[in-house]
Formats: C-alpha cells, sequence, structure tokens
DNA sequence: CGAGGATTCTTCAGTTGCTAAACAAAGAAA
DNA sequence: TTTCTTTGTTTAGCAACTGAAGAATCCTCG
C-alpha cells in the first residue's frame, strides 16, 4: 500500500471495471487520469479484464498529436444477471446483460398464498425458463436479485432460493433497487448523490451518496413516506400524523377517487366492488387514465398528491443535499407526467441549497420495471464492484478485553 | 498491499489511532480482533505511534491464562487543537487535547462590523493569548477550525487567518461540527449512525453515517430546519411555506413570545425595544428561564415548538435510519429539558424502522460550547484519521477523451 | 519450585500491489 | 526520412501486509 492516490473499491480491478461501465467508452489514458493510479497499472489491470472477456477493445480515439488511444469498453454480453420483483400480485422477472439491458422478461401472477416450498419451486422453474429462453449457459449468469418492498421479511425465502436455483441470491428493498438500476445504466453520474424517489403502492426513496449506496444501520434508510407534512393531518398506519403517503401515496389518492361518485364511474375504478388483486395500483391506474383524458377532477386529484410529494421531495433534497432526483416505480410510470413539474417546480424555488448547486429532476426512462432491472442491477454491482466493506469496528470495542489492572 | 482486511482508512496507522481513541483503552490483542489484521502488523504499528508519543502503554490486563495483555491508551496531552466558533455576537475560542477536552477556553465579543484585516489580526491575538494562557508548545498544536452557520462565506477569511496564525486551518458548519464534536469524544460508538440536531438561532443537523461525516456534494447536507412540517404554513424566508424553522425554531418562538404583552414582562424580553447584539437568543434564553420558573405561557411556547420538532426530528430519523440523536446547541443548552421528553417519546412512538431498531436521543452534555469543541474536534479528525479520499471519479469521465473512430 | 501449557508480543521472510522510470510502438509534423 | 509527441508495456524497487516461527510472560499443577 502506497502513493498518494487511493482507491474506495476493494480492489483497483473493481474500480477500473466500475469506470469502464460508467464511461461507456474510455481509453487507457482516460483510466490513468480517472483514477490516479500510473500507466503501468492500468495497462496490467486493463489486460486481466480483457483476459476475462470482461472488457474489449472497441476501436482508437483519433490522435492528438501521437500515437492514437485504444477504446475500451464493456463486454456487454460477457455476463449476466437475474433481477425478480416481488409485487402484491405480480412476480416480474428480467434477465439483464453487463449494461444492465434487459435481454428477456417475464411477467407471472403473485404466489397468492401457496405453500412457500410451492413457491420457491415454481420460482426457480420460471427463472430457469427466462434463461433458457435466450440460450445464456448457466455459468455466465453472476446471480439473482430478489426485491419487494420488505426485503428484511424474506431472509430465509432469499436462502431457499439459492438452494432452488443454484443462483447466489441478494435481497434488497425496492427503492434501492431502483435507485442502484438508475445508477448502473447510466443515467446519473459515477459520484453523484442522487435519490429514487419510488411511487408504488407506497412512497420510498433509495438513496446513493457519492456514488455509494446508503441503507443506513436498519437497512431501513429512505422513509421519505412517513415524513411528516401536516402536524395536524389524518392518522398514519405508522402511529404518526400526516405522513407523506397518508396524504398524497396512490393510496390515498384512490381513497379520495373512491369518495367521489362521478369520478369513480368516469375513470371506472374497481375498488371496494371487486376483489381485484391489485385494487390500489390497477384504480391508480385509472385515475391517471382519466386525468390524461382530461378528466379535471381527475387530473385535481394527482395535482393535489404531487404538491404534497413537492415539499417530500423537497426535505428529502434539503437533508441529504442531493444533485438529482429521479423518478421512478410503477405508479409514476403511468403518472408521472402529472408530478415532474410540479416537484422540479418546488425545487426549483424552494431548495435550501440552491445557490451552491440545482437539483435535477427526471424521470426515469424505464420506470416501470426499474425494481426488477434494479433488483439485476444489485447482483451486477455486488459481484463485480463489492465496494469496501471496511473496517470493522464493534460498538462495544472493549468487550472481549479481559479486566484491567493499572500499573 | 494483500489478505482479506482492508481498511476505511487512509492508513492503518490512522485506522489504529482511531480505534485507539474510540476504545479509551484497548490492547493490542483487541486491535487484532477490531481490525482484521494481524498481530504483526499491529505491534509495528503500535510502536510507531508509541515513538510518536500519541499513544502509551497503562497498565496490564488480568491474565487470560498467559501473558497479560499490555493496554494501550491514547496519549491525551501528545497534541491539542484550537476551536473557533464565530457566532452572530461572540467569537468563542477554545483549546483541547487530542481527547477533545477542553483545556483553556476564552469568550469576546463579536467583530461587529469591523474590517478584515483588524479581525484577523485580532482573532490571531486571541488565539496566541489562548495558547499562551496554558503554556503549550506550537508545535503540538494540529490546526485550527473555525465554524460559523454558513462556512462557505468564510473561504479567503480561512486562508487569512491561516497566515496570521500559522495554523492549518479547517472551515465548517456549526452543526457538523458538533456532531463530530460528539463523535470524537466518544458519546456515540464508532460505527454509529447519528446526527447532531442543533438548535442555536435557526435549526440544523450535523450527520454521521456509519461512523462517517456526511457533508453533501453542496456541504449542505442535514438542513432540517427547511423540511416541511405543515404545507400551507406561514410563509419562510427560504422560499417556501410551513419550514420547521418559521413555525419551531429559536427565531419563531421569540415572535411568539413578544407578540405575548404579559408574557415579554414577565420574562423581560429586550427584543423590539433595545438593540441588543443577539437578540433572539438573549430572548429565547429568557423564555426558557420564564418557563424553567414556572410560567406556563412560555412553556407552552417551548412545548408547542418541541411537538413541531419533534416530527422533524422523525423525519430525519426515518430519512437517515438513526440509531442516535444528539441535542445539541447553545438553544438546546438552556431549553433543552423541555424538548427532549418529547422529542424522546415521538421517536418512541411513529420512528418508522422501530421494529429494526430503536433511536435513542439525548441531550449533549457539553450543548453550549458544542461549535467551539467540535470545531477543534474536526481538526483532530482531519488531521489524525484522515479518511479516504477514495477515488476520483470526474462526472463527465469522458471530458479528456478525443473523438472516437470505431474501428 | 520448576516443568509445561497458554497467551501475548516480536521478528522476519515472502507476497502483493503499487510507483517510477526506461523502453517500445505508432502516429504527426517538417 | 528525421524528429517530436503521445500511448502503452516492461522492469526494478518499495511499502504494507501476511504467515509462521520464536521469545517473553504468566498461570497451573505435581
Amino acid at each position: 500500500m502506497s502513493g498518494p492516490a487511493r482507491v474506495t473499491h476493494a480492489s483497483t480491478r473493481a474500480a477500473v471495471l466500475d469506470l469502464v461501465r460508467a464511461a461507456g467508452v474510455i481509453s487507457r489514458v482516460g483510466l490513468v487520469n480517472a483514477t490516479g493510479l500510473t500507466g503501468g497499472t492500468i495497462s496490467t489491470v486493463v489486460r486481466g479484464l480483457i483476459d476475462e472477456g470482461l472488457v474489449a477493445e472497441t476501436g482508437h480515439a483519433e490522435s492528438t498529436g501521437g500515437k492514437r488511444r485504444v477504446m475500451l469498453q464493456l463486454n456487454h454480453f460477457a455476463r449476466y444477471a437475474v433481477g425478480v420483483h416481488l409485487d402484491e400480485a405480480r412476480i416480474t422477472y428480467v434477465l439483464t446483460n453487463l449494461g444492465g439491458a434487459v435481454v428477456a422478461r417475464i411477467s407471472r401472477a403473485g404466489s397468492g398464498d401457496s405453500e412457500v416450498s410451492a413457491v420457491i419451486t415454481r420460482m426457480a422453474r420460471e427463472v430457469g425458463a427466462l434463461i433458457d429462453s435466450v440460450g445464456v449457459e448457466r455459468d455466465r449468469i453472476l446471480g439473482l436479485g430478489l426485491v419487494s418492498a420488505r426485503p428484511w421479511e424474506h431472509g430465509d425465502f432469499g436462502q431457499m432460493l439459492e438452494r432452488a436455483t443454484g443462483l447466489p441470491v441478494v435481497l434488497d428493498n425496492d427503492a434501492t433497487a431502483a435507485a442502484i438500476g438508475e445508477h448502473w445504466s447510466g443515467g446519473v453520474g459515477a459520484t453523484s448523490t442522487f435519490a429514487a424517489l419510488y411511487l408504488g403502492a407506497g412512497i420510498g426513496a433509495g438513496v446513493v451518496l457519492g456514488g455509494t449506496t446508503y441503507r443506513g444501520p436498519g437497512g431501513r434508510a429512505g422513509e421519505i413516506g412517513h415524513a411528516c407534512v401536516d402536524v395536524d393531518g389524518p392518522e398514519c398506519r405508522c402511529g404518526a400524523r400526516g405522513c407523506l403517503e397518508a396524504l398524497a401515496g396512490p393510496g390515498a389518492v384512490v381513497a379520495q377517487a373512491r369518495a367521489d361518485r362521478a369520478l369513480s364511474r368516469a375513470a371506472g375504478l374497481v375498488g371496494g366492488r371487486t376483489r381485484a388483486a391489485t385494487p390500489v395500483a390497477a384504480d391508480f391506474a385509472a385515475i391517471s387514465r382519466a386525468a390524461r383524458r382530461g378528466n379535471a377532477r381527475a387530473l385535481a386529484l394527482l395535482e393535489r398528491s404531487a404538491r404534497y410529494l413537492a415539499v417530500g421531495a423537497r426535505t428529502l433534497a434539503n437533508v441529504l443535499d442531493l444533485e438529482v432526483l429521479v423518478l421512478t416505480g410503477p405508479s409514476f410510470a403511468i403518472a408521472g407526467s402529472v408530478y415532474l413539474p410540479v416537484l422540479r417546480a418546488e425545487l426549483d424555488r424552494a431548495f435550501i441549497a440552491r445557490d451552491a448547486h440545482s437539483v435535477s429532476v427526471r424521470l426515469s426512462p424505464s420506470a416501470a420495471s426499474a425494481p426488477a432491472i434494479g433488483a439485476a442491477a444489485i447482483v451486477l454491482q455486488s459481484e463485480l464492484v463489492p465496494r469496501q466493506t471496511g473496517l470493522r469496528l464493534p460498538d462495544d470495542l472493549a468487550a472481549d478485553e479481559p479486566p484491567i489492572f493499572v500499573r
């Protein structure tokens, strides 16, 4: 260990690989400049990556007066990852390549209340079918990412799935997965600080600080849905009052719409009368379609929700000093066009550190399948670019020390 | 460089030093367990630290069947740091030792609107007096930490002060400094995720995530004062409505008190009638004293502020998944006993991840001088335990690449 | 009391991952 | 063609770590 330039990653190999991914196309000299490593080091590391098939030389840059730079690029089809999203009512499977691009995708009805072992067998079969559909060899698949709204409830499930599929399984929550997906597929800069505001059935946020995912000690960071936006607001299931989710979440929007007879009829809401598997998601979609068709009451409901969400987003941006906010998740996939301008305006107007930098707000290009793609991206990140786990610093440092006699 | 155990710090030396500091008393074997390094490495690193005078052997542990462990401890008086807090009206100087303990402290009236060069000369003189008062040699002083509410306005000032005092100067904001001070003096665990909620003239928070200070890309993270707690609330100077600071900050409390004739008289408020240098701080203190004397109206005002602050604190804890929240800053030093139970109750009741872990809320034992002590702690941290700056990952990676010809 | 075992701490050779610097290769300019 | 610039590779050397052996210290038990 020596020299001034040090690296945040576990290994230089991972650092260089991540740079190649983030840059898209980059030369060895570019890597030297970006890493602070010397040419010699880059040379050997790149040779190793080429030997493994992860990186390929793809052409030349124009000469700047001497030898032309050889351009490097990720070999997108060298490895694959499976992403699985467990929704209330559906299970979505995607197979992505190294670049995070979807090469196969299937979606099946949720498990309902089947026995766990039956669900595992079924999922293993469907993952197998997904892989076979594009004929990828099993040993080129890095692993399986499994995301859900409450991943901490699926610990055992993950282990069983690991045995059933023979693939390493990593768990995460939908919002964090979506954030990593955005980060991996290059929508935001390599070291940027951003959040993926996730609108599904609830409201959540995945947080990436300076290029590193932040999950929090309980794995529950980014819980913006229970930020208070009205101290005297309605009671929320979390025990508090005036939570963002209770006032502006898709559930709240749907409840308000159902209370409106005319709107219920015009939008064709199912909830309350039928036993649809995903009443909230289905009705939220119906309301969004009605708004797009020009239904003023539907639009008003969504805009009200957007105004609340905007102040929640501002709080999030203020606390984390965000540079970018990406709107993603199934509900933004449907209604993002209503929310985007409202959130953008709020952050342009009232982000507290706007004298230092602005907050760029954008809609994810793949908001609907973001969780599943993100699940796959987590696998790519954890297998290819393992961050330093860092020094183990037990909270009670003196725990293993015998009693002390001072001299 | 080899082996599995890697370290988050710039050097193993810094990692070990930080562990010794965090543990208080620890043996070489304890360091081996905590770091994952081998005994040989720890042996050489510790020898180096002892040679530098930073660490000392202080006794023995009881034998566990073999040779007794030699206990190590930070040599608290090996180095010192100066902390300076620029308030609206006062300049507070502290000199601390390596443990963050204050060995000298002076406080002088603020600079008012004197010329910058005069202020610099004066501060350099006062820093000199501080150091001379305890007779510490100049070369044992690591540097000077300068904190204020808006440090980004003092960039040039810091450089000038560096020249005038001959000490390295680091700048930071009051809330972050307070958080680092808490971290350094060992009130919270070494890897804990916590925030220092800072109540001065405004409301801020210093954020430490997993033992590492988080400042944000604009250096403005933790701006909880402009979290929205009421979408239809009063307008705030930041351009938004219903900000925590506008509803519950010391300024708001004082404004409400001044509007109450009887309370103004009972508490002896100065604002409005005199031109005190710190009308808000002075009047907030007067209100707190009145509340402590049993004035129901004063107490009601503070409790109303506390309820708002509690929901703001809950939002902060939810977003960051906090383990600990420390209340600090001059205003909490005076009124902390009113706020503490309200915040504690709110987080016990409605922290969203309370099934995973609770949030411990406590009052800083040195809330009043927290910024100045924190300023010194920043110096200690930046000089003794420099964290890895990490890989330089320019946002536009391809910026320096010439145009590409694909083969 | 002294041998033997346990534990702590040190020493040292060997490995790894980097740097610095020399060198080779490829193109531009004259 | 010659010379210069830039890119990329090779090599020796260095620093930080590991692993293993050994020294030091302390306890236990015959």
